[in-house]
DNA sequence: GCTTTGAGTGAACAAGCGTTCACTGAAAGG
DNA sequence: CCTTTCAGTGAACGCTTGTTCACTCAAAGC
């Protein structure tokens, strides 16, 4: 089929990556061994270290992966916003587009956030910080915004983004209750979103 | 030492239960093994299956114990609550004491919660779903919530629990972050509760 | 006081673990 | 064309895994 030496390698580590993603459907990567990760692949347990030193390193790429894409998502969404309103509104279906679509990465990560190998779980929570922090920014251009202090301004970016990792969970979580987690979600949201309107940070 | 049988089985129990605390203080549960716990003991294998059959019901176990002193704390919290200022603001220093004071029940519950076997996960989720029903009523109580249908009281309560597991979260991530984290959190909190306080279910 | 109960023992098992090492054989490079 | 490179092989290593079984021996029950 693939004739470069190096388009062969990028192949086999493609399905190092796919298998540890079908295996973390089910467990924690902590509790899958490289023999496991290997013998899904169809390779021998030695052929797995041309790729990665460890089920942790892989941990790893499996992060930047899963975080890649999703930070291409929210860009797009957030430059195109129109306004506040449909920003929050319309965020929602989008996440559960993407959830839907990516369904082993959100697995890997949710679960892998606070169980993962530390290294994985320092790399997770570092992406969502940075999500954290360019959420704040974007929110301070928003009109009205300007009730907020620029500590408070922090403090609601990451209450909605620990929100929407919640939400991230209960999706994954249910696949099937999609709808009703949404529309509950939505309410949420907007609830969250009332306070933030109504909000003066003390000067 | 202790000389009555039961006395005796009910010790070693006792000890399983701590060392299979202090052992998922560095992983998830689903990552350790049967034999690890009995080493940890102090017994031989076999002797594990005396109390338990498996380390999966072990966690069971742990949960169980995990939620029993967190809900008699929340029964004593919510009887004595003299306003629902107070008792928003109050609530987290609670927290923080209790986390402080469980800090191994806590790592456990929060990294199982996501990663454990699935009955011990089904289990969390039960406890979780339970305590949130509790709060829904307690608030219900509170003068003005009757801007809440009966749906929307809910939602809120469970956007408050949700919040509350994410803060829990974190003082056990940074044991040594405890008064930031305190101190951001009851801001988030109050912008949480501005939203409650405006808001208006439609008809 | 004699029997029953049952928590804990210790050997044994087949299987799985991470890692090492010397190897093959085809693509890459000069 | 002949040499080098290197992804993947397969055997071997010492150790850990869950579970079985027949056992000991002190407290419990009569």
């Amino acid at each position: 089929m693939t004739r470069t030496r190096v388009e062969r390698k990028e192949q086999t580590r493609r399905a190092i990556l796919d298998a540890a993603l079908r295996l973390t459907a089910d467990t924690s990567l902590v509790a899958i061994s490289l023999r496991q990760v290997a013998k899904e692949v169809g390779i021998v347990p030695t052929a797995f270290y041309r790729h990665f030193d460890s089920v942790e390193s892989l941990g790893l790429a499996l992060v930047d992966e899963s975080f890649e894409s999703l930070r291409g998502l929210l860009r797009e969404v957030w430059l195109r916003s129109p306004q506040f309103r449909d920003y929050i509104d319309g965020s929602l279906p989008v996440l559960a587009d993407h959830v839907r679509s990516h369904r082993s990465h959100y697995t890997f990560v949710v679960r892998e956030r606070t169980a993962g190998p530390p290294l994985v779980r320092a790399a997770i929570r570092r992406e969502i910080e940075l999500i954290t922090r360019e959420l704040a920014t974007d929110v301070a251009r928003v009109p009205g915004s300007d009730a907020f202090s620029t500590d408070h301004l922090n403090l609601l970016a990451d209450l909605i983004v620990s929100f929407v990792v919640t939400t991230a969970e209960r999706f994954i979580e249910e696949p099937d209750a999609e709808a009703r987690i949404m529309a509950e979600a939505r309410t949420q949201l907007r609830m969250l979103m009332v306070g933030a309107l109504n909000w003066r940070s003390p000067r």
